[in-house]
DNA sequence: GTGGTCTAGACCACA
DNA sequence: GTGGTCTAGACCACT
């Protein structure tokens, strides 16, 4: 993962969203010990005082759980991780719809703008692989 | 227009968003005078600096052209706000499909919840127009 | 206000109940600008570093609000407030009953108990009251 | 019972206000032999350095004795055991009164909520009874 | 060794 | 000047 230091987006939240992705995507299952503080420091370049503001603000998401002395864990509670997927789709879903109507698009606009947008997506993939041939 | 100054998002920003929409939908004509500082200022309840700064970033856009003396303009140039406009909507669809696949959704499962949402969007149109009745 | 520097409670959380306890008296009215960080910091003594934790978990708790550059305000929103105040004291009475019930008293034991301390702290506060003739 | 692993409270304290609790309660007798540590560790699920913790510091407060090679027994002084109990009914009392004075009520408004706190309590105990029936 | 708190000081973005 | 982020390093409590 790389970070990007120039950006506007602070490194803290990069790395949680980083983190939050691998989570719900299953790189990490239920249970699983995070690694260190200093360990994570050490993987993502940064200092360890910066990890320990990502484990902690992913404990209040109910993410992750902390146990002093042992490590961060991920919560055993799978149903805490489904509903914060599905709030992160929600809300992308949200933004993008609103952000889409302020630029002047009505709704079957973007509807339409989309599925352009996807179709041109599914070509490019195609023509990726024939390439690849 | 409400701005939020508990959020992360800059009050700059949130301006200068609402005002590039505000443009984008026709209600500013190219050549149209901008309201001075102060005035957008009081309009929006901030201090007349933020709307300078405003000002400045969209000129850098090449959305309008500020004389000094006179005053803060549209452009005239019709072809560079279309561009500005094409521009932001990619960026949105970009950004939109690229956390949707951070967060482990796959292209096609991406097409699904659009279109799911899509559809609940447009029904909960169709009954608050019936509500209205 | 005196800070402890050696017991368990962290100097966040005693400048943070201070705080909150000062704004539920009414010792700042909703609205009213907290002092920056960095004056909060030399009042408490701490490094300015504390008073930001301290400000941010309050925002989070929707006591105050925090605009960049300009500094930490009250909520407006009094109903936050009074639903903080009443939250708080829900949870010293549960706290208080369950330790009680703890330690093997049942709850009429418990109204005693209660009730004769009350009575006990009323005698105390006459006499220092008549002494003070 | 069950431990907390997330709270503030660390976890030799749960166990060791659970253990006293249950001493003060009747459940163990003065002179009765505590279980091992590794007995303990594995009845609450942790490491038995954690449960020597445990009774190093109830022996401080001189309510076990420990005899080496023998085992962990409740202190045949039942006056210490009394003078315990009493010590902690007061600290709780003192404790609740002073953070209730904290949130800015009086005295009287103390004793009224917690009359009111009771008399629900007793309410609510009395609906359950019957809805047992 | 792991998390938790705190400090001192730095740099940045914002108003 | 104010809040926001980050670093480097320290000390402590817990397991």
């Amino acid at each position: 993962m790389k970070i990007e230091y120039d950006t506007k987006q602070p490194i803290y939240l990069q790395i949680m969203q980083n983190m939050i992705t691998r989570i719900l995507r299953g790189e990490f299952k239920p249970g699983d010990k995070l690694p260190s503080w200093v360990d994570a420091g050490l993987e993502y370049g940064v200092n360890h005082n910066t990890i320990a503001r990502v484990y902690m603000e992913m404990g209040r998401l109910g993410l992750v759980e902390t146990r002093r002395g042992e490590g961060t864990f991920i919560t055993q509670d799978k149903s805490a991780l489904l509903k914060c997927h599905e709030s992160m789709k929600e809300e992308l879903l949200n933004k993008f719809f609103a952000e889409m109507q302020l630029l002047g698009y009505s709704p079957d606009e973007i509807f339409q703008s989309f599925e352009a947008y996807f179709r041109a997506k599914i070509q490019e993939r195609l023509l990726n692989q024939e390439s690849l041939l």
